[in-house]
DNA sequence: TCCTTGACGGAGA
DNA sequence: ATCTCCGCCAAGG
């Protein structure tokens, strides 16, 4: 027998507690097949924040520098890498490195968006 | 508290 | 296709 809620809910398969906002995000983010990219917008609603997509970016904005999470392969709405100067530079090499096409420094979404 | 600032997004012009 | 304007939502001053 459970002995308190919370191994009740472990019984149930959540763990001890419930994973932060932050925590939901890197797991979408997390999850992003490599050559495809995700939207911030689509991040969120995935997290389970649908009009969260300035969190996402503030989440990942948070993100050490030496994180091991594809933050990469996040981009907006348009397509287009949100990160200015180096850092954006940094992005879309990452991208194109692993085959992520561009033109005109937009990605076609209809093709490279990943859909769970 | 109020105001400003974003790795945002969508509707109009 | 581009640009503005506005709504959204936390965080920091």
């Amino acid at each position: 027998m459970p002995k308190s809620a919370s191994d009740e809910a472990e019984q149930r398969g959540a763990s001890t507690h419930d994973p932060s906002p932050q925590e939901r995000i890197w797991q979408v983010v997390a999850s992003i097949p490599k050559g495809a990219v995700a939207t911030y917008g689509q991040v969120a609603e995935l997290a389970g924040m649908p009009r969260g997509a300035r969190q996402v970016g503030r989440v990942l904005a948070a993100l050490p520098n030496d994180s091991r999470l594809p933050w990469h392969r996040v981009v907006n709405a348009a397509g287009r890498v949100s990160l200015r100067g180096d850092s954006g530079r940094l992005q879309r090499r990452l991208l194109r490195d692993e085959g992520v096409a561009f033109r005109a420094d937009r990605i076609d979404l209809q093709r490279c968006r990943w859909t769970p």
